[in-house]
DNA sequence: AAACAAATTCCGCAAGGCGAAACGAGTGTT
DNA sequence: AACACTCGTTTCGCCTTGCGGAATTTGTTT
């Protein structure tokens, strides 16, 4: 009676959706239930179902008009992003490099989750003494020098939305005073780059900048991250204008595509 | 009990498992399967099921090492897929209305399917006597001129595997000897341009040039159709060139893009 | 080696998915 | 205008099969 009884825990409902979802991807075009339904072999009820749920889920689109599904937002979102933070790790790998080189000190790369910014990958200096994050790990905006570096590009209305989240006490020397975050935002966007000093990890320090894709929006950030006793001011804003720099040929290439 | 009781058609397990799906996306990272059951208040079983339902479709990908999942080749498979019909529909469009308004005749824009073409847009000239497509529609390769001028350009190893399915007969002009249509392949190669007359449908002709990628893959193919009454042979041939050139101008744009 | 954590397997229960059939809306045909 | 047809939607009762607690295995850390 199993269609498909490789694996003992493959979901039947999951994998019978899934299929329509690529029958109605495959199609390039907006297609009708009847049609999904005959090609697959799947009754109407199921397949109607099915096609109500991927809907439901934002992965298909039904066009009203026509009765017709084809690929939904949700899944050309998905697509999106993770096309972008491949496009960003690639280009960004060797200049993380010569970074970690020229510094001797960790590199990080992160994108913009909810609130958070999620570290996507990361260069590691040859230390005893070295920083914290790992690739996956999520930190808050306001409390590193990554999420301060892409709320300061960020737009207007999204940086507001962002802030009214509820801001967690890292350590003692956390930002949470509205005023004083939107102070230090507007100074990382004159100057380009943005620090953080025990804020987020006691003991260690952070100096971040922005990438910005074609249309100026922060995508990612990049910074270098140091215990700091090792990183003075006066290196970290060298560091800082390097990092510009660097962030700026990143930009620029991921500019380089007229946007979709 | 219901978590969603919204639409009484929603299929509860297909609907937990693409916001497995999704939470992994998003994660832009390779994530655990008890981090996915946390997240999402999953019983980790349910969860397991569908991380490997979600795994054995294609959707998510299993890294045995480290025993955590990522987006998988068949989600990126379909946005790459679906990216490219939209770019090359967008930037033909433009382009094909031009070429109506010139020849006053329907012109067709068609993406390569499973051993078919299958129409993805088409501006029809407003005469009484116009042609038959319609977007969704697919035809066979060996018997259009949107499918021969793709074949032409394929690969030697994929044009092969193409003309070793079953060819069908569409009209007594259809083309079936295999030597006879990669003569006519090799033909179009050198011209750039297919021809096909009455070998699809009665009465009906059809003038077509593919489309290239970056790589010079055939993406798409651009075509003018018309009754045969009233497109002789020294018209087509005129019509060939022009389609050339436009086609041209539009690969050259979808090749501004260097390759991922 | 023990202790822990995470992934896999097992199993009995009943939730809920399935699909035949009926219904209704829309379209085209005579 | 009535009819026939197709397609999408809804209902309903059967019983498959998905569910999740618990046990087991695997592999990682102290």
């Amino acid at each position: 009676m199993a269609k498909k009884p490789d694996n003992p825990y493959v979901v039947q409902p999951v994998m019978k959706a899934l299929k329509v979802l690529e029958l109605v991807a495959r199609h390039s075009h907006e297609i009708a239930l009847t049609a999904v339904s005959k090609e697959l072999k799947i009754p109407k009820t199921t397949t109607f179902r099915y096609l109500q749920t991927l809907t439901a889920a934002g992965f298909l689109d039904h066009n009203r008009a026509t009765d017709r599904y084809n690929l939904g937002p949700q899944l050309r979102s998905i697509a999106r992003a993770d096309a972008s933070v491949s496009k960003v790790r690639e280009l960004a790998r060797p200049a993380m490099i010569g970074l970690m080189q020229e510094f001797n000190e960790t590199v990080n790369l992160a994108v913009k989750g909810n609130g958070t910014i999620v570290y996507i990958d990361l260069v590691e200096a040859n230390r005893s003494l070295r920083m914290q994050a790992r690739i996956g790990d999520s930190h808050p905006m306001h409390s590193t020098a990554l999420g301060k570096a892409i709320l300061a590009f960020l737009p207007d209305a999204e940086r507001q939305h962002q802030l009214d989240l509820p801001l967690t006490e890292r350590t003692g020397r956390t930002l949470l005073e509205r005023e004083e975050i939107e102070r230090q935002l507007r100074q990382v966007a004159r100057s380009g780059y943005a620090t953080e000093m025990g804020e987020n990890e006691d003991g260690a320090m952070c100096v971040g900048v922005p990438i910005l894709d074609a249309d100026g929006y922060p995508v990612a950030a990049l910074s270098i991250s140091a215990p700091l006793m090792r990183m003075p001011h006066s290196l970290a804003a060298k560091a800082g204008v390097r990092l510009r720099e660097v962030a700026a040929g990143i930009s620029a290439t991921l500019g380089s595509h007229p946007p979709g």
